[in-house]
DNA sequence: TCGTAATGATATTGTCATATTAACATTATT
DNA sequence: AATAATGTTAATATGACAATATCATTACGA
């Protein structure tokens, strides 16, 4: 292949050349249902992906991961995004590319290369289009449950991949931010941390963010036009402090 | 492409298709100079990455990583791991995927996605092949120099990239392990977390990752047979203790 | 029915013994 | 001289619990 001098002798067919690189995108949401709608209290939280009901060969009737071929004008990265669109109709969400998937006989059409993405919506951009169409093809599943399905292709080993790289990032990065209104309470950060790592317990977490967070500084009080320090009563009687994340990225070493 | 009924009339090849998914792979190792052979003293360390010169169209003569394409049979991370040995003859290192490089126009031979991976290679598995053939076409440059050059296709991105992620992972994992002995001194890790972490600085290191071993446990001392705490002197008159990594692998957290 | 006191559920602060950190100075070894 | 390792000290952080604060809701007695 290195052996021509120019474009128009060139010739790539010569070489057996994959027959498609699509992309596939686990999306995670967290889905709130209130306790009791009689009491104030914190809802119960879960985290879903959304899955698609294949209706063609090879699959037909599994649910898989949406996702689609990837065109010679695109970028992954913009391939990821319009089948994204396509499937949920959100544009402005947090997506990261995590791996690829090239086992050969993954997939029976073929020489087909898949890159996974992870996104992270919102719940109520996903409301809208639950009203839309409840068509029985696309919906929300808790994670867990996913896992236990028979997925097609290899779609288990990548939302198990998904899975651990979203634990991963929600205990080193600030994502949690993604499944947060603009200004929240400690709990529901807590609470989002613990339906994402289920692992996750730290006994003084207030005093943690808290009182390091001269060191860490990566969330802050919310105050009010007149400076006073804003509160919510949302989920309990007494009022909780109302948080916001700076935009710090912390800097994590096992050394330091 | 969902319309089909069974894998005989299902045609991928309506569909324009890739021409080409290689793996590209940044090779990262150190090289240590002496100072002074007088003397003894901590060598200088260098990091650097393996290039080589094209012979042929695209981008002829000038510097770019090694790579190649994929066979269908064959996953990405096996073409990745061919090619280093054919180009260094190492097989059982450190190499780990980090990125798709997919934008279009990015290659003019075609529509080729590439596959970046990054690898640790201790200079000793380096040593032999650059007495072997010293041919001028395959040779380390370091890291920083390589910034500069012109390199071909996207591969200063993917440098560029690639430090960022091997200067993460050296402060998150234990991936200095690759570029240390069995056994070394405090300021031998020390020097090699700076090499490729050039603004880091810990006043204080050997106090940090010994008084709280006990929390986190990465390194232990090394103890001769008799139980008594093996020491070095290869680098100073007094001699240091050894230590080597345990198996445990650290969980960061910005929340604790 | 109305006013007031208890209750429940969550948020937040207090306490205190112990551990860790940062920064700098000093000593060891050959 | 060069590297390795320890000492000192004040400031800060941690862990485990106990104690308060808040206030919508509920209970209750007049």
């Amino acid at each position: 292949m290195e052996s021509s001098d120019n474009a128009s002798n060139y010739s790539a067919s010569k070489y057996r050349t994959p027959d498609g690189a699509p992309s596939d995108i686990v999306i995670f949401s967290i889905t709130s249902t209130e306790k009791n709608t009689m009491k104030k209290a914190l809802p119960i939280r879960e985290l879903q992906i959304l899955l698609i009901q294949r209706k063609g060969w090879p699959y037909a009737g599994q649910w898989a991961l949406p996702g689609g071929f990837c065109n010679e004008s695109e970028s992954m990265y913009d391939c990821a995004l319009r089948e994204l669109q396509e499937e949920t109709g959100v544009t402005d969400v947090h997506m990261e590319y995590f791996n690829v998937y090239s086992k050969p006989g993954r997939d029976p059409r073929g020489w087909i290369i898949s890159h996974a993405f992870f996104a992270l919506v919102h719940e109520k951009w996903l409301a809208n289009r639950r009203a839309d169409d409840d068509a029985a093809d696309v919906r929300l599943f808790p994670v867990e449950e996913a896992l236990q399905m028979d997925l097609a292709f290899d779609h288990r080993e990548i939302v198990t991949d998904a899975l651990g790289k979203i634990r991963e990032k929600m205990l080193t990065t600030t994502i949690a931010k993604e499944f947060l209104p603009e200004e929240f309470t400690i709990s529901e950060l807590y609470q989002v941390i613990q339906t994402v790592v289920p692992d996750f317990e730290e006994r003084n977490f207030i005093r943690k963010i808290t009182s390091t967070q001269s060191r860490k500084g990566i969330i802050e009080e919310v105050l009010d036009r007149s400076g006073q320090p804003k509160q919510s009563n949302r989920y309990s009687q007494r009022a909780a402090q109302l948080y916001r994340f700076t935009d710090l990225t912390p800097q994590l070493s096992i050394y330091s």
